[in-house]
DNA sequence: GGGATTTTGTTCACGCCTAGAGCATAAACT
DNA sequence: AGTTTATGCTCTAGGCGTGAACAAAATCCC
């Protein structure tokens, strides 16, 4: 990733700069284009783009516009090229979608589970080996976006569900054929993945230093510079629910004291307004509250507010994303949220704060994170050397995963 | 910096990452190790050693210790090879240095002043204009590390001194000759510096994710990834200490409430010890706090650890660092800082807690990260092009700057 | 003490890559 | 229908790193 040494690595490296082009402009960019954009010259491009082609990687289309010269081609998706396995598992139910190169997903299942490391998981490791078998070598990694700190190696903590050191490669895994090879799943946590997706296709596009929030149950934040969440050295960064960011001396469940995230969220919300803690259920009570409640609205998003002051004085964000409720607090109660926001910043920054705003994703920035991480990995000179491996191999005699994404629900654009 | 396209850009690359290379070693490897650790063949490292040599950016010595082979060399600073500047002001006092390739520093003056801006600046403008005259085009940029935060353009707000909006390049460089160029002044954080200097030669080398705190007056802290500190967007990053996370309602002179930084540093030593609040001044009183009176070593230990432990939940480093009166305190009240820290610790974090330690660069950290930030400019493709140019131009006919790190003080490695 | 061994530096033919020029192509404009 | 304009394709020129062959300079060993 860190640029070529050689001239054999040169071709590699172009190759990746442009597929990765295509990917991030959600194959909405023509070839001339790109070719200016990356700086090429028109005869590299050629090049690059045929032995591209050639590998099934892309598949050029005639531009719908027309300007004045020769009409350029659209390089986009292959039929038979790359896809992404996505899954967001929520505390109560999970969705898996198939990805294409350019970012569009075809969601392919949704179920509710029953919150244990087995219910949720054992399902979903069913689901993906079956089209781990119906889509073959097509599939180029899986990214599973979990509502909890990740460690390296695919190991969770859900408090709230009682999972501890929930080892989720394993249980994808286990027993199932074609087995999961572990360098291809991609275990995140899903504000981590949010910020990911909001990062590449939301509204921290561009942005050198954001701050995305994800608030679900609880409140998860992190930090995305260049385009890149930070993930902590174990992997389990994204925590800033877990620091005391507004006083308070209860005990979460984490085992901190005072943390945040006992302040903010559906169990949050449901404790203001006078019901039982929700420790990951009661969805549809949350909502209920969240749509009815003034006063518990209004708390929960004064403490999102004074929370993000503080998180605004230390890091100096250009822009701060909400997903989850905190867009929907956002909207409810945006002046609540600013006015509890204030008075806890630094004058330096209540001269130039940085703007607030909900994210362009909705709920799906984690599935479409988790999309983005396995991309990531696959749009190296490695990830391409070792398609272009697997494809001499077995690229042709398995002509029924053809016109896969036309066989299943409407494809829908992320973007 | 992002890789190569072309081959011409391979070349410079290149050269950049030897050099890059000698540098952060320290100029202690010899060329096999070099061109081993670097991946290159023996014939490409000659050529490029060759050509930095004739750019007078390398100059090859022969090594102390044989194996059993052929002698190989050991390539380090050229002695007309290019000088970093660089200056740490403190709330009472700044300190200049001259730096070469490798790091090797040589402090040129050390100079009281009054805190005012133009008395600290002022002063400094002066000696840089002298030393840019004295040692002509040598001189690559110069680093400058204040003790509040920085603002991209190097404005800088120190509260407890009452700087608001202070322009650093104008005051260093008002009407000196030769002017100071806008692009060869890096102005920053002494915080972020110091984390610099730490993840470069200190304790923070080749750690991922890493958390740096220097105390001083009050306390500032930046998470290092992958070896460069985040700066925040507009430049403002590492101000940790304005995060209540101690809870409290003190107003804070930064313009927020409850911030860390009331309860830690030398400002808080002298309070808690019953004194008059420090402003940035009574450094000589706060250190005999700090040797005198237990409790009060012991309360400011305590507010460190504590907020220690909200961000290592929050931000997960594999290490954290302290200095400045921060590795004092660990050194004198370790064992009440980690008794503080324990009980805000998430459960997980509590299992694997990242090393506390003391800096390895003591008070010096500032001042030899603001010349990392000189070389990290400078050991790129754009940089080397840039002293190739102003090289052909001038470098033969200026033999007066020849041997200049002699005629100082005696030079002190900051390894 | 002299030859064998080992490691490093230098030189050069080779293959690979991109740039850029020239030409072909395909549309819109006049 | 001819001109203009932008794009795609092909081929040559120039640059770069590799790796092998050779030279150099030390240690090791008999």
């Amino acid at each position: 990733m860190n640029g070529a040494t050689t001239s054999g690595e040169l071709r590699a490296h172009n190759r990746s700069r442009l597929l990765r082009a295509v990917h991030d402009c959600g194959a909405a960019r023509t070839r001339s284009q790109l070719t200016r954009e990356l700086g090429l010259a028109r005869g590299t491009a050629s090049v690059l783009v045929a032995g591209l082609v050639e590998d099934e990687l892309l598949h050029e289309a005639p531009a719908a516009e027309h300007g004045r010269g020769r009409p350029t081609q659209v390089p986009g998706p292959h039929p038979r090229g790359p896809l992404a396995l996505a899954a967001d598992v929520r505390e109560d139910a999970w969705e898996l979608a198939a990805c294409e190169l350019g970012g569009r997903a075809t969601v392919l299942a949704v179920r509710p589970h029953d919150g244990t490391p087995e219910g949720a998981l054992g399902t979903l490791g069913a689901a993906l080996a079956a089209e781990r078998g119906r889509l073959g070598h097509r599939v180029i990694g899986t990214g599973v976006a979990l509502a909890g700190p990740v460690r390296h190696g695919g190991l969770v903590d859900i408090a709230h569900l009682g999972w501890r050191s929930v080892d989720v490669p394993r249980l994808l895994g286990a027993g199932r054929e074609p087995p999961l090879p572990a360098g291809e799943v991609f275990v995140g946590n899903d504000t981590a993945f949010a910020a990911l997706a909001e990062a590449r296709r939301g509204r921290l596009r561009g942005v050198r230093v954001g701050l995305h929030l994800h608030v679900d149950f609880d409140p998860g934040g992190v930090l995305v510079v260049d385009g890149r969440p930070l993930g902590g050295a174990t992997g389990s960064g994204a925590e800033f629910g877990h620091m005391p960011l507004i006083g308070g001396e209860r005990p979460c469940p984490c085992g901190a004291i005072g943390c945040w995230s006992m302040e903010v969220g559906a169990n949050a919300l449901l404790r203001h307004a006078g019901l039982e803690h929700g420790g990951g259920r009661g969805r549809a009570q949350a909502e209920h509250v969240l749509a009815t409640s003034r006063e518990a609205v209004a708390a929960n998003a004064a403490a999102l507010g004074r929370g993000i002051a503080a998180l605004v004085n230390a890091h100096d964000p250009e822009a701060v994303t909400l997903s989850g409720h905190g867009a929907e607090l956002y909207e409810r109660a945006g002046e609540a949220l600013r006015a509890a926001c204030e008075p806890y910043l630094m004058a330096i920054r209540r001269e130039r704060p940085p703007r607030i705003e909900g994210s362009a994703l909705g709920w799906r920035g984690a599935l479409l994170g988790a999309m983005e991480s396995v991309f990531d990995a696959f749009l190296t000179p490695g990830g391409l050397e070792c398609w272009r491996r697997n494809h001499a191999d077995q690229g042709r005699d398995t002509p029924d995963t053809r016109n896969v994404m036309n066989s299943t629900s409407p494809a829908e654009n992320p973007l």
